[in-house]
DNA sequence: TTTCCTTGGATTGCATACAGCCACATTATA
DNA sequence: TATAATGTGGCTGTATGCAATCCAAGGAAA
């Protein structure tokens, strides 16, 4: 049912969030060719399915590229996701059935002793989860889709002790508006939550970047 | 700077949303390379393309089919994109710089006498105007790509004398809260606006579709 | 008559070969 | 020495051939 080429896909995509291929790599088609014995043509097509997720960009005749991840880009895409997962959680509020709700506080309070990668997980799931609850799948899909042009910056993030905790609470806190079925609370608290983690992100993308830029452009 | 692939693609897209090809249709690699004088491998390229965008789907070993359009999918896809379109124009409502106002202003005025495909035209350049004054990227190409997902079944929206009347006196209301800078009115009236849109083109597919249906499923 | 298997045709998926374009290096010139 | 012209290598874009897979038609068995 999922062809080849997407497998092929995932494989290329996971190795640039991995931070196997930095942005500005060039992925030439025969060196992957070589690397996955295969040959050009279904590199090619896995290429273009990872073009087509945001997270290279082929140039004409200049093969493609891993993207950068452009600041301003960047924020755009935060505050994006911030305003469909608010909204998501919003239309969860008041969508959302009874065994959501009991799935989603079971897994809000697993989350409060599970090891960093368990975590990471878990955290996509909530996210993810809230989403679906709003049942509008081209919500879900979109939301989606902009946590994995994000993902790459994301990484980086895990870690950070403080951070867990404050972002334990403003779970605790989301959940329980949507358990209330408070649609604006809901909204306002994810808004926040993910406003915060951005500027988490963003702030340390800035300091581990270049530290003293004269750039003109 | 544009690929002669994403050229193909475009070829291809507009023929599926001319109705050319109607959904369900298989597009064969071999007939297209025939009818575009080239090779099977670029019109390939295109196809994935196409699936990208999704207007098509692709299923291993089978070939691409034109996408049907599910009812639950519109729905959600409808919804979605009116309350993606009420944030940019709440949004636009508080960052719109005075020339975009301005601009707005002459657009809607030079809408009231334009031809019918003029005034598709400036219909879908006042709805993009609108969220790409939000100010924000991200939410301009999540919007837009909704609207491609959805422009097949707009297309036979077009005509109908009386809800042009009735999009005109909304689109006035819309563009007027935006000037006043009143993002919750804006928001509404985005909303409402969409959702009319929504309800006249669901219905009319509707009866054009199968009259009376038992399907179980 | 119905069901299952087989088999043929057609189409997709992949491999390979060739053509076109770009980037870098070398060389010539001011 | 700096700059412009040019040639070469390597990569991408396209064409074509072959293998793998699916679908439908036809025949055999119950």
């Amino acid at each position: 049912m999922v062809s080849n080429t997407m497998r092929l896909a995932d494989q290329i995509s996971e190795a640039i969030l991995e931070g196997d291929f930095p942005p500005g790599t060039r992925l030439d088609e025969s060196g992957l060719a070589a690397r996955f014995g295969l040959s050009r043509t279904p590199i090619r097509e896995a290429l273009a399915e990872v073009c087509a997720r945001g997270l290279a960009e082929r140039r004409p005749y200049r093969g493609v590229e891993v993207v950068s991840p452009d600041p301003d880009v960047l924020l755009d895409r935060f505050e994006a996701l911030a305003e469909i997962e608010a909204l998501c959680a919003s239309l969860a509020a008041g969508r959302a059935q009874m065994a959501d709700l009991l799935a989603l506080e079971d897994l809000v309070h697993r989350m409060e002793d599970a090891g960093p990668d368990e975590y990471r997980q878990m955290n996509f799931d909530l996210h993810d989860r809230i989403c679906r609850m709003a049942r509008n799948a081209e919500l879900a899909r979109v939301a989606d889709d902009l946590r994995l042009r994000l993902a790459a910056v994301r990484r980086a993030q895990l870690g950070h002790a403080d951070r867990r905790q404050r972002s334990m609470r403003e779970h605790r806190a989301l959940v329980a508006a949507i358990c209330d079925r408070d649609a604006v609370r809901a909204a306002s608290l994810m808004r926040a939550h993910l406003r915060a983690g951005a500027q988490e992100v963003l702030s340390m993308a800035r300091e581990t970047a270049q530290p003293a830029s004269s750039a003109t452009s």
